[in-house]
RNA sequence: GGGCUCGUAGCUCAGCUGGAUAGAGCACCUCCCUUCUAAGGAGGCGGUCAAAGGUUCGAAUCCUUUCGGGCUCACCA
């Protein structure tokens, strides 16, 4: 509708005025709710053209396409608002067409392959409240890329190798006594976890042991001697050391078995894995060339660098004067190395926290720089840190949040709230026990969800469950409802045929919204921004509600209009289940 | 010091490429259950959109400056 507008917007100028406006020109927007009327032109832009004040413009800007358009009923002007009411009969026809549309918002196939990182988890430790929102993050776009007709490769690197690994490993072969997973009854990454943290406090009391002895607080972070072991131990691990091999792997074991769980409850997953311990040494060779072809250049002490000074950025160390490369190094090999894989690959997304906005501006940069096109269908989804209520959370400081934990936790309370208020008749302990989770978890990855990405955020863990307000509980709720209503209007017999109906405005501006459901996908999926549909369907849920509120669906006199809003009702249910997905978020029938 | 980013109601957040009187939820106050799930709805209170300039018909939105928060500029990852 908004196209055939902005067409008869530009004949009607023409016409009129005999001026040639570009479609770009022509804004159309919906009408603001306190003023009558659908749609909205802004007939500003056109005053140079019409010669006349706004309101004149307006009033025959208005009175021509009164007349030459069917689907406008009638139009008003508010200073330079030219507003258009649009035939109910018209939305009733947007809604068929939505009722009966497979996949509803959905595009098809683009022809395009798009590679979506995220998680990229380190094994020295479990995840933690920054990895819940990166992984919901990842996966949700994901999803909404999909929804936009593209293939998607989910994938993650893991961070299987270097001197924060060997921590792990040194203090495990010190106080571990053997301790594994099945003997302790502890999840492989917690135990893991554990023995990094029981590095740390041994490093410290070594630290601080040195200093007392009169050692400088420098010098002796690097003198510790449980810290000398274990850059030996990493040394051992780069030569290849079977001993220490086959701990590293039994160890990372552990931890993938523990992430497996994590990744089981969060319903994330993967379609292929990268290990930082195959791709470490990629990219060297890439240097190497480019220094050949003087891309890059070499200092005397032997490291090399990529000149930056056609850009705002400082140049970049890529070997280090020993050869070795540093982490943007294998960065650009990994990059290559997938592109390579996957030679149809139109966009690569790293889902990675701000704090590395500057590596991968560089990252990026350096790509180009090296000639590969597809360097600019490389994009950083870069999010906000996430703070609790009380203050930051600071690993250091041992605040961190465990994601399992939070997890546990949240689905706890959802239970505690559902069984005081729920609607559980009928269902057995397991179907029980799901729906606390569905709740838990919804609300959870819904509040990290809903928020711009690219923002920084506050996490309050009770506000995410909380049953009223934009929660995900909230639009989980409203579909339950629908459900509910669905079943009874089933029981009771009534039919979902209608022929002629006449919508009310409440109505109305239910389809209206559903009417924006592809647009809304379509944006997400332009601005990598799953809180575009949260906060869309939110919206929907909350006008739908409006509407509900008002008529009491059932006890209709007219056996259409219960059809019809029967329908409706259906179809609303479709959307907000269909949007929740895209967020990762499973939307029960009965809560 | 350089770069990036953010600053909207007491709190948590929306506000699309500039458009009408700035929008929700939470909290607080008043109402509404002989309606299909009230985990709801109606209304009230609450804002100099950090500040000052500028661009124009028109600025929360774009530009400049200032203030304030975050991140970053490692031969760490």
């Amino acid at each position: 509708m908004e196209n055939r507008l902005i067409n008869k917007v530009i004949e009607g100028l023409k016409h009129l005025y005999a001026a040639d406006v570009d479609a770009k020109q022509v804004q159309v927007q919906q009408t603001r709710k306190d003023f009558a009327g659908d749609l909205t032109v802004v007939v500003f832009p056109f005053l140079k053209a019409s010669k006349k004040g706004p309101e004149q413009t307006a009033e025959d800007l208005g009175a021509y396409i009164l007349e030459h358009t069917e689907e406008v009923e009638a139009f008003n002007v508010v200073k330079g608002f030219l507003n258009f009411s649009i035939d109910p009969a018209y939305w009733v026809e947007v809604f068929d067409e939505i009722a009966t549309t497979k996949n509803y918002g959905h595009s098809t196939d683009s022809g395009k392959t798009v590679m979506v990182e995220y998680c990229s988890p380190n094994t020295n430790k479990p995840l933690h409240l920054g990895h819940l929102r990166n992984n919901f993050l990842g996966y949700s776009v994901a999803n909404i890329l999909k929804a936009n007709g593209h293939q998607v490769v989910k994938t993650q690197i893991i961070n299987d190798r270097g001197i924060h690994i060997c921590k792990s490993m040194l203090a495990w072969q010190k106080f571990g006594q053997g301790e594994t997973p099945e003997s302790s009854g502890t999840k492989g990454d917690h135990l893991v976890g554990k023995y990094y943290v029981a590095f740390d406090k041994a490093y410290k009391t070594e630290i601080a042991a040195l200093v007392a002895g009169g050692m400088a607080q420098e010098v002796a972070e690097k003198e510790a001697p449980i810290f000398k072991e274990a850059q030996a131990m990493l040394l051992k691990w780069e030569e290849g050391d079977e001993a220490i091999r086959t701990l590293w792997k039994t160890m990372n074991t552990w931890v993938y078995e523990g992430f497996e769980v994590s990744f089981k409850t969060m319903g994330v997953d993967f379609d292929e894995l990268y290990y930082e311990s195959d791709t470490y040494l990629l990219g060297k060779d890439v240097v190497a060339d480019g220094l050949a072809k003087k891309e890059f250049y070499q200092k005397e002490d032997g490291s090399v660098w990529a000149d930056l000074s056609h850009t705002k950025l400082d140049d970049k160390i890529l070997l280090r004067s020993d050869g070795t490369s540093v982490y943007i190094t294998q960065d650009i090999g990994t990059a290559i190395e997938r592109y390579k894989k996957h030679t149809d690959l139109s966009g690569l997304i790293y889902t990675v926290g701000n704090e590395q906005n500057h590596h991968f501006k560089v990252l990026f940069t350096i790509l180009e720089k090296l000639g590969y096109k597809w360097a600019k269908g490389c994009h950083h989804l870069s999010y906000g840190m996430i703070e609790l209520p009380e203050g930051k959370m600071k690993s250091r400081e041992g605040t961190v949040v465990d994601a399992d934990d939070l997890m546990e936790m949240i689905v706890a309370d959802a239970k505690e709230m559902t069984q005081e208020r729920g609607h559980l008749e009928g269902m057995n302990e397991a179907q029980r026990e799901e729906l606390y989770s569905t709740i838990g978890l919804g609300g959870l990855k819904y509040f990290l969800l809903k928020v711009d990405p690219k923002k920084g955020m506050i996490f309050n863990p009770a506000e995410s469950i909380d049953l009223n307000g934009n929660t995900g509980p909230f639009i989980q709720y409203a579909h339950a409802r629908i459900q509910s209503l669905l079943k009874k209007a089933e029981q009771l017999g009534f039919s979902k045929e209608y022929n002629e109906v006449e919508i009310n405005a409440k109505e109305q501006e239910v389809i209206k919204l559903m009417n924006n459901y592809p647009s809304v996908i379509k944006d997400a999926g332009v601005a990598y921004s799953p809180a575009i549909v949260a906060n869309y369907i939110y919206d929907l849920v909350k006008e739908f509600n409006n509407f509900y509120q008002t008529v009491s669906i059932l006890k209709e006199e007219d056996k259409q209009k219960i059809a019809f809003r029967l329908c409706l009702s259906e179809q609303v249910g479709v959307i907000v289940k269909s949007a929740m997905l895209l967020l990762g978020v499973h939307v029960p029938d009965k809560m």
